[in-house]
DNA sequence: TATGAATGAGTATTCATTCAT
DNA sequence: TATGAATGAATACTCATTCAT
């Protein structure tokens, strides 16, 4: 990914997550990144492929964080516990990721299909379906299921962030898994 | 509340909807309204004010309503059904003020302190408060406990409305309030 | 018609006979015509209507000037003689139009349906029609007979404006008018 | 001409032809000669002079066409009725250069002076002084007798090109050089 | 209250041209 | 010669808001 695409996709996501797409002209993220207005539209044709393309990359890496975390012989609850924190605790220390997606995913730009064929949503409908299967999730769509989850754990860090005392108590953070985790289970 | 006024707040609410707000020019709004352009600004001096003025009348309706649903001598649960279902429902039959809302809470013109002061939102707290304090709802902050909810009656919303089939499935959306219930409940 | 509108059009006219309208900003003609940048776009919603409705507005003056010329006793030639006089000198009094007509017909903005249904057109074509069934005029289609014509009073407008002291010589125009009725008549 | 060059010259002409110049970019034509963006302006130092460079290569090849086809013994009329017939034949053959030629010579880019110095008009001219010695043609400067058959020229080709069952009708182009004989002849 | 013309700052995008390689 | 990334000025059009009537 050469330079100046990179400058330009970081840039926009500070902006984007201080003041919104709207707010955020082409020209100041060019400017902010210490580029040329027109080279913006050579990396990102418009400003909803500049918007996609970020989306697509922090799922990414939200995606190799989670997988990373899961480890072979855990128990469902352990894997679904293993993703549940590492979402939490990547959006935690990526709040302008966060704060991106939040608006990404409620605006026009936004469409469940897009959303669908990600692979951090495969593999999160394959635990669901596994979780169904072993009769412990409860009987309901895996897609629900893992909507449910996204739902928590974005409810969760929204309040971790207006609560930061929280953010380090190993017991509370437990504690809010369980909501989660009696949600679905069976 | 003004007959054009009243023009006025639908268009917005149906166009918003629609398009989304960033989308939609107040001069398109008074046109579809049928009114003239500078009217708009004498009942909603700014375009933020006109959408903070949807989003209260649209918090008084469904508070309203749920409030209409519950009766005296119900049991905690009993009232958080009602309050839940009342709340999936009015959704469901209102898609535009719901799409309206989900758009707004993500939105730079909301802000948490903004809703805070609602009497929907008063109102839930104080039963989130009872439940904690009967020792039936988990321990944690009843505010949290309240967003949980919101963020469950909005995911089940969402789904039956992808999902239409479901939507007259009572026996569905009573295995959906188990969900919302065991997330919530000790 | 009103105040402004009448101001943006002239204007217009007079930048797009200096410049071409490709090297005339819309904001350059709002500015010079002490308008607003933005009202030009309330009478005209494109560049491209603002330029038909100068085309419209052109062929409109020029019809009622050459047809407010023809006198009902004359005879064909001195019809024909009178039309193109008229178109003539119209032209050179007006060159800004002369100009625009110029570039707008060899451009992508003009198509010759759009020329074929105004009035102008219309009469000139009955008059070629006139001079056929006479027998007057070579045996040809009348469109191409007003072609040809209009062709000629171009070719003739453009030498005049090269060689000015030709504009006031009677017998001149008239040796030139002999040219144009010699290449129609029979 | 290197091959590059002539790749570009080509498309161009194809591009201008279809879309004009104004709406054509220079990089849309390097792409679509399959060159890289920046090696145009390697031939072409400016986009003008590209265009400039267009057409006196096609003024070139019209040039030597038509003179081409003119031979020794023939009487004036003759000559003319080659020329002419050589130039309407030509256009209707190479109708992206007529459509180029007709937008350029309407142009900014254009001026009469560059125009004046081609051999095309030079040995036009010639042709015309002879007629005005010869006392065949009109007592009228020769520049404007040369005009005045381009003019028709042009004409003759639109025609054509709208009427195409009459471009191999020889008869009827007999009659549509009468038509221009007949305008400069005494 | 009501109209709709008027304002003017703002914005995404384009494009001829330059330049490092 | 050749590439294609990079520049940055330019431009049509938008739109919340104001204002004369």
């Amino acid at each position: 990914m050469s330079d100046k695409r990179f400058l330009l996709i970081n840039t926009a996501k500070k902006l984007f997550s201080e003041n919104g797409f709207y707010a955020t002209p082409t020209a100041r993220i060019a400017k902010e990144a210490g580029v040329s207005n027109g080279i913006l539209f050579h990396y990102f044709p418009t400003k909803a492929e500049l918007i996609h393309a970020m989306y697509y990359e922090i799922k990414d890496r939200i995606f190799h964080y989670t997988v990373s975390q899961i480890y072979q012989e855990a128990t469902l609850k352990e894997s679904v516990y293993t993703l549940w924190l590492a979402a939490v605790e990547w959006n935690l220390e990526n709040p302008e990721d966060f704060d991106f997606m939040l608006q990404f995913e409620n605006s026009p730009y936004f469409s469940s299909e897009i959303e669908a064929k990600h692979k951090y949503v495969q593999m999160s409908l394959e635990l669901a379906e596994q979780g169904r299967q072993k009769n412990v999730f409860k009987d309901v769509n895996s897609l629900l299921l893992f909507q449910i989850m996204s739902s928590l754990v974005e409810t969760t860090v929204k309040f971790l962030k207006n609560n930061p005392s929280f953010q380090n108590d190993v017991e509370f953070k437990n504690r809010l898994f369980e909501i989660a985790w009696d949600a679905i289970k069976k």
